[in-house]
DNA sequence: CAAAAAACTTTTCGCGCGTAAAAAATTGGT
DNA sequence: ACCAATTTTTTACGCGCGAAAAGTTTTTTG
C-alpha cells in the first residue's frame, strides 16, 4: 500500500485511477453496475490510495442510503445483544451499514431513536418494540416513513413484517413433556408484562393444559420495567412462603424470570431438579445464553435465533427493493432444551 | 404543533421564523451562542413546524462533527451493555450523537468499526479494547486521527487517558476477605486471558498472597474467546476432577468465570457457600448483573460503574475541548458485594 | 449619552458528491 | 469490418449546509 499522493476527494481518486469521476460514484454505488475491466481498475487504484467517499456528501443527495437501524428495547439482556450481532453482520454482508440502538426499557428514549433514525433516512429498520409501553402511536408514524420490519414483539398491523417465534406451539411443546414426565406445570409470570410475547405465553399455556384436561394455575407477581430476575426472585420467594403453587412443577414465562426464580427456590432450601429427590421443577423460556449455567441448569424453549434474524433481514431487504405492502407474520417454532432443572 | 407549511430546508425554515440563514446555523451549532431573544423565537418556530437539519449537509463541511463513537469488545456481556448505556446516556445529555459498536469478539471487526469511524469524523471516541488480541498498530493509528479515551482495558501508551478499575487493590481486598474469614483462596483463571485486567488480579492475588505469608496458588484453563461461562465451567469440572484446589476458597478472574466455576461445582455435588456445612466457597470479581441471582449468590467486588463512566465521558470532553496530550491513568476502588457463596 | 462591544444580517463562496443528458468510446455479434 | 448495444466520458447543475467577511443593529459600559 503506497499512500504517496493523498487523496482528498473522488475527483483526485478518478484522476489518479484514469476513470471519470462519474464512473467512480456509480461504482461505489454498486460495484457490479461497472464493467468488469473498469472494476479493475478502480480496485487497484483503491488499493494504492486508500480513498474513501465522504459518507455525508454521499447520503445527502442519495435518495436512499445504505443505513439500516437496529432497535431493540434492552441491550442489557443477552438476548437481544445476541439478535444483534447476528442481524448486524448480515446487514454489513449484504452492503448495508447497520447502527444499533436500544431503548433501554424506556418509551420515550424508544420515540427519540425513532427520531433520530428518521433524519439520518435510513433504507430500513428492523425494530423489537418495547412492547405495551411502546408509543405504539409514534411507531405507526414511522413505519409509514420508513420500512420497518418488526421482530420478537409484535405490535398488529404496524410494520411491513412480523417476525418471531411461535409462543403458542413452544408453551404446548414444554408443557407437554412437563406433563408427560410429572406434574402438569403451573406457570409464573409477571402481572404487567412489557413484552406482548408474555401473554401469548399464557395464553399457550391455558390451551396446553385444557388439551390435556388439567385446570391452568397461573401465577403472576408484581413488579415493573426490565430486571426480571429480581422480579422473579422477590415475586417467587412471596409465591413460595404462600404455598401458592398447586404442583411442584414451574414453567416461568421466560428464563430471565426463571433465574429469579431459581434463586428463590435457592434461598428457600429447595432443591430443583429432575431427579427424584428434588422438591420442585421449574423450566424456563427462550433459551437465554446464560440458561446453560444455572444451578441446577434450566429446561428450556430455544428460540430460533438463526431462522428469526435471517427472515428479519431478508424481509426487510424484500421490502426496501419491491414494495409489497402485505404486512406478513412469520413465527418460528421453539424447540425443547432438556436440561437439569425439569 | 401545526404543521401548515412544510420546512424543507434551513433557508425556509430561517424564513418561517424571521431570523436570518447563518443565525439559524449558528443556533443548532450552539443554542448558547445566539442572544435569549432570538433563541426563544427559533425555539418557538421549532414548536410550529418540527423542522430538523440536515444531519447530512451539517457534518460535510463542519471539521468537528458532534458524533461519539463507542466501541466496545462483546456487547453480549452484560457488563459493557451496562456500561455502554451509561455512557451513552452522558453523550446524550451534554448534546452529543454517541453510536455504540460491538467487537463481538473479533479482531478484525475492531479494525473494521475503526475504519468505519473514521470516516464519520467523530468528535471523539470512547472504546474499552478486546485487549491482547486486538490489532495495537491499528488502534494506535487511529488514536493519533481521532481523540480517543480507553477504558476497562488499557493499552499503555495509546489513547488520551485511560479509565478502569484497580485490579490490584480489588484482589487484595478480596483476597484478604476470605482469608479472614476462612482458608486463603486459590486463583481460578484463563491461562490466555483476552482481557488485560486478568493479568493484573493475578499480580494483585500473588502480591495479597505474599504479603499474609501464604504461597499463591493458581489454576489456569485452557479456552479461547469471549465464552468465559463454559471455559469456567469445563475448566473447573477438570480441575475438580483432578483435585487441584489445595484450598477451599477460590477467586475466580470475573464474575462469568465463576458463573461457569459455580455450574461446574454443581454438577460435581459440591455444596458452595458461606455455611459450615459448605464443601467450598467461590467468589468472583466484576460485580456482573447476574451475580446476585447464581445459586448460591456471588460473592464478588463491585466495579464503579458510575465513577468509570463518568470520568470516562468526562475526559473525554476535556480532550475534544482543550488539546491536552498527557495520558493520564485513572483507577477507581473496587467495593466488596458480600454474598452467599464466600 | 456616546462609544465600545456584542450580536445579528447579508452576501458570497465552497464542500464532496449524486444525477441527468448528450457525446464519445468500447464491445459483441455477424 | 460494420452496425447496434452497452459502457464510459464530458458537461453541467444542485443538494443543504458551514464559514468567512463586511455591514448593520442592538446591547452594554463608563
Amino acid at each position: 500500500m503506497t499512500k504517496d499522493t493523498k487523496i482528498r476527494n473522488m475527483e483526485e481518486f478518478a484522476t489518479a485511477s484514469g476513470i471519470s469521476r462519474p464512473t467512480v460514484s456509480k461504482y461505489f454505488n454498486n460495484p457490479d453496475s461497472v464493467r468488469a475491466s473498469t472494476r479493475q481498475r478502480i480496485e487497484q487504484a483503491l488499493q494504492e490510495h486508500d480513498y474513501r467517499p465522504n459518507i455525508y456528501a454521499m447520503n445527502q443527495n442519495r435518495k436512499l442510503t445504505k443505513n439500516i437501524g437496529i432497535v431493540v428495547p434492552y441491550l442489557a439482556d443477552p438476548f437481544f445483544a445476541e439478535m444483534a450481532r447476528n442481524i448486524e453482520q448480515r446487514c454489513i454482508d449484504t452492503g448495508y451499514r447497520p447502527t444499533l440502538y436500544s431503548a433501554h426499557g424506556n418509551p420515550e428514549l424508544e420515540v427519540e431513536i425513532l427520531d433520530s433514525l428518521r433524519s439520518m433516512k435510513p433504507a430500513g429498520v428492523l425494530m423489537a418494540p418495547l412492547g405495551r409501553s411502546s408509543d405504539q402511536a409514534a411507531i405507526e408514524r414511522f413505519c409509514k416513513e420508513v420500512p420497518t420490519v418488526l421482530f420478537d414483539s409484535n405490535i398488529p398491523g404496524i410494520g411491513r413484517a412480523f417476525i418471531g417465534s411461535d409462543n403458542m406451539q413452544s408453551a404446548r411443546l414444554i408443557v407437554e413433556y412437563l406433563n408427560r414426565t410429572g406434574e402438569a406445570p403451573c406457570f409464573f409470570e409477571m402481572k404487567n408484562p412489557a413484552n406482548p410475547n408474555a401473554n401469548k405465553r399464557r395464553q399457550g399455556y391455558v390451551a396446553a393444559m385444557e388439551a390435556l384436561n388439567k385446570t391452568p394455575e397461573i401465577i403472576s407477581v408484581a413488579g415493573e420495567g426490565w430486571s426480571f430476575e429480581e422480579i422473579g426472585r422477590q415475586g417467587g420467594t412471596k409465591a413460595l412462603a404462600e404455598g401458592a403453587f398447586r404442583t411442584n412443577a414451574i414453567l416461568c414465562s421466560n428464563d430471565r424470570l426463571a433465574i429469579g426464580f431459581l434463586s428463590a427456590c435457592y434461598e428457600f432450601g429447595l432443591t430443583v431438579g429432575v431427579s427424584e429427590d428434588s422438591a420442585i421443577r421449574v423450566a424456563g423460556m427462550d433459551d437465554h445464553p446464560f440458561s446453560r449455567f444455572t444451578c441446577p441448569s434450566l429446561t428450556t424453549i430455544a428460540q430460533d435465533y438463526d431462522s428469526i434474524s435471517m427472515q428479519t433481514v431478508e424481509t426487510l431487504f424484500q421490502a426496501i427493493e419491491g414494495a409489497e405492502e402485505s404486512h406478513k407474520t412469520t413465527l418460528f417454532e421453539g424447540k425443547l432444551i432438556m436440561r437439569q432443572s425439569a
